[in-house]
DNA sequence: TGCGTGGAGAGGTATAGCCCAATTAAGCGA
DNA sequence: TCGCTTAATTGGGCTATACCTCTCCACGCA
């Protein structure tokens, strides 16, 4: 929970603090002590205090009533859907991932493709196909496309691992979040055949948008994942 | 977009106008004023300034670079999912919602539908299946269970509108939060009857767990959704 | 007993100014 | 010409202070 890196500044050890003090004994809806108290027991000044506790109002740590205090919040199951990539969500989920090449190259992009990467349709991209495997079983086929002009060199590359690791390692680019469409449809023959089930079964279509620390696109992949092994558990908060 | 409550605040007026610099004119990546710049031509210190951009950070109109400059974001599509019904739903999806009941009636939970409620296998629910339409056409057919003894006489009233207005005016049961799992599946010709659909089309299948405000479980739905008519929208952080 | 009104105390907004850290470009030297 | 150093610029963090609005309770009046 609490973090060395926060003993960088003074606003997080002033977090860590509060942290502490929520941790150690306090029940959801109990009053801290008030936002002077915290900056004259700690030798900082009220904005500094305030800041942390901002952070924690932003995570739902604490919560604010105006005129009254700042409270402990109830904990928040936070199990909403996170931006992980294949390998480390079936780590997550018990099994062991692995993956397989199916073809790669160069293509243009095409409106569709294009519109999605804000690249001009006749831009080059990059094309990969993979089948993900859990516990050595198809679980999904997915469709990778990239700008190739920010990733040269990357098809020849060993591709059976992280997507992700490998952007952030080689191209210094860093995924911060991702938009995702979720949707059904059933599998075309040739796609059934490289998950290993029947023509025409059910299968979820995963279409992701990912964006970097710039707000850049950075790749646009389409994924097929087979109904039958796989579902989104999602937690929703009114 | 710039709201007139903005005007309340010197952070607010602030705030308006950096938006009113980026709709006029600027692109995306384009660099904005300094935070120096901001305060001596607004007349307000320099934390006002920062306080607006943070605000606009945090929204992703802009996105900051430390020792370099602050630039204005690529637009973003935010449609982070939340907890709504259908009815809400369709409305910002700018549809006309419409309901038919099929069946209503009370049953015994059984194993699979008590363990989700809480609820003996052998408690009585209330069982309300509907097909819900969009402009007229059916989107989706969900089939609602809820424990009986929770909700005396609701089979015999009006059941077209949304069931959270009712929950909430007639029974004092206040939706908090919900589990949900999204899978796919191919429709069996009876539900694809319902649907307007070929048997065997492809289908989104919802299984929604709602939590009530004492973290009760309140009714446990499974939806079937029309794939060609209705996906999932999320975004994702990292 | 009941009500309402003021004051203390809480968070909210704003100021002016200090130093730090990252970036960038200009200038200098090999 | 290339590469390194340096200085200016920009955002990041923090301080100390001031005044605002909202809440809530105690006190006093009817």
């Amino acid at each position: 929970m609490s973090d060395a890196r926060n003993t960088d500044h003074k606003s997080g050890r002033v977090r860590s603090h509060i942290e502490r003090l929520i941790d150690d004994g306090l029940q959801p809806h109990d009053k801290l002590p008030t936002e002077r108290q915290f900056a004259d027991e700690l030798g900082v000044s009220r904005m500094t205090v305030r800041h942390a506790l901002n952070a924690l109002e932003e995570e739902r740590r604490v919560y604010r009533v105006h005129g009254s205090g700042t409270f402990v919040a109830e904990p928040t199951i936070d199990k909403t859907i996170r931006l992980t990539s294949f390998t480390e969500d079936m780590i997550e989920r018990g099994m062991k991932p692995s993956t397989r090449v199916v073809d790669v190259g160069t293509e243009f992009a095409g409106a569709a493709v294009g519109s999605k990467l804000s690249l001009s349709p006749a831009a080059e991209i990059a094309r990969i196909r993979r089948v993900r495997l859990a516990d050595g079983a198809p679980v999904c086929l997915e469709t990778v496309h990239l700008d190739a002009s920010r990733v040269h060199g990357l098809l020849d590359r060993e591709l059976t691992g992280s997507l992700y690791d490998l952007l952030a390692s080689r191209y210094g680019t860093v995924v911060s979040r991702a938009e995702q469409r979720i949707g059904a449809t059933v599998l075309e023959p040739a796609d059934a055949e490289l998950l290993d089930v029947a023509a025409f079964s059910a299968a979820l279509v995963v279409e992701r948008r990912t964006i970097d620390q710039h707000q850049r696109p950075v790749e646009f992949t389409r994924s097929l994942y087979r109904a039958d092994r796989y579902s989104f558990l999602i937690d929703i908060e009114r």
